[in-house]
DNA sequence: AGGGGGATGCCAATCAATGGAACACCGATG
DNA sequence: CATCGGTGTTCCATTGATTGGCATCCCCCT
């Protein structure tokens, strides 16, 4: 970091391999920002202009990133359509999605599709009625695997070591900033994995949400992602909802050809 | 390519930057090869081995790619996440998919949303009723602009120059391959304008299927894409049909800021 | 007119990227 | 049990692809 280092072509790459900066240049991207300049690009990145503007030209030519009209970068189409090949994603999403309809029909609420990565949940598909409560969760978006109701019916399934490092550090509920007691949150993920279901009770400001969910497993008794719902609490039957909840996952697993013994 | 060239650290790159390198790795996936060994994506890029691990490797550390249980690669969850993000596909898509939804439940056929790439049309979203009929469009996969339903729709209303383009060779139907005269193709588009309805009637071995799409306006009336119905041929009641994805199609498209005048 | 910001082209200096070789491993075949 | 073909992985001397400061152009806003 001498100011002598100040020549020509002084210092390439940095250290930081080009593919790390290419792909640090499409998490630039998030929900609230889907369109960046190239100003922006280079700035949220930390890479030169210069630079900036040379990795992202490729990813263009690749189709990775579009250029709007205005010239603004984006992301592109063909990242989706590689991206729908996730097996955990899609392909988990191709056989709930019948499932998930029947189920939204019946309750009229936000139906959704979750799986875990790493400490975090992740919604892989969402499906809305017209006249269910507006929520944020977004697909593609993360969630936190305590304080949801996927989260939870994640995390009491996930490994013993992804609960042990969860429940190492404190955790705080999302929306209002409360301790959750470690050992409160063990019962709690116990209750998850002996009814094979997770109610979860979220204290919003302007109204309270409730959100039922249930793991949707594989072969091998793994779980492979969670199906839940989402509801204002004034509506709520839990206890309906609870089973609706349940015969919809039960029936994923069954197509996704889970032992019987776990059905 | 002379022999002579056969030294240890001969040939670096090739010529080829590595981040095409790295992107032409993620291209080996596709719906037949959701997860690939090491070996195969060496081959399938043409990639020498260790060259191969090293970018795949960068690729899983970040999260583009992910290895399974038996250490094969496949695409991961990241880039779903990151893909997710693309304004032309999933932008559209979270204020199509309530209308979408509407009309599946009417129809209980295949509701499809689809987006013009190039020169073809890129499927976004396909919901599927339980009891609909099993057709292979995949999320995320392209169908020809000529002789789909929502193929039709995007022609119609795309740019001269890519319908000019796409006329300027012979076009032939996709299951069976005959011949569609240039002149039959144009009164088609021109028919598909004036009526704001693509209808299309596939033959196919088993069981002939009528798609019937309609085009999906933003500001500045500009299509954005279309939305479709696939119906088999002996229930199809394509007036009765048309009606109903031309109101879900407005009905996105007023969401979306159309101007009153197109609608 | 002038100034500030963004986008883009250019180019010499250099270090990250490269692929062959070597090794470990596995399952199938003789 | 030895052999073989195939795969996954590490290592490292060589070198050209990568780099970022600079100059230029363009547009918008005073």
């Amino acid at each position: 970091m001498t100011d002598s280092a100040r020549v020509r072509g002084r210092r390439p790459a940095q250290g930081e391999p080009v593919v790390d900066r290419a792909l640090s240049l499409l998490a630039t991207f998030d929900a609230e920002h889907r369109t960046l300049t190239l100003a922006e690009l280079s700035r949220r990145a930390e890479i030169p202009p210069s630079s900036a503007l040379r990795l992202a030209n490729r990813l263009v030519d690749w189709g990775a990133l579009e250029r709007d009209d205005a010239g603004r970068f984006c992301v592109g189409l063909r990242l989706l359509e590689v991206a729908t090949l996730a097996p955990r994603g899609h392909g988990l999403r191709q056989v709930a999605l019948p499932f998930m309809n029947d189920l939204a029909e019946v309750t009229h609420q936000h139906v959704q599709l979750a799986v875990r990565d790493g400490m975090q949940a992740m919604l892989v598909e969402r499906l809305s009625a017209h006249q269910a409560a507006p929520v944020d969760y977004r697909i593609g978006g993360r969630l936190p695997l305590h304080s949801t109701g996927v989260g939870l019916a994640l995390l009491a399934f996930a490994p013993k070591e992804v609960q042990e490092e969860l429940l190492s550090k404190p955790v705080y509920s999302e929306p209002d900033n409360r301790l959750i007691a470690a050992d409160v949150l063990r019962r709690t993920l116990a209750d998850v994995r002996r009814e094979r279901l997770a109610i979860f009770r979220r204290e919003d400001e302007h109204e309270s949400i409730v959100s039922v969910a249930a793991p949707v497993f594989g072969r091998d008794d793994v779980v492979l992602g969670v199906v839940g719902v989402l509801v204002p609490k004034r509506v709520a039957q839990p206890r309906r909802l609870g089973l609706a909840v349940q015969t919809t996952a039960r029936g994923i697993s069954r197509e996704l050809g889970a032992a019987a013994t776990r059905l």
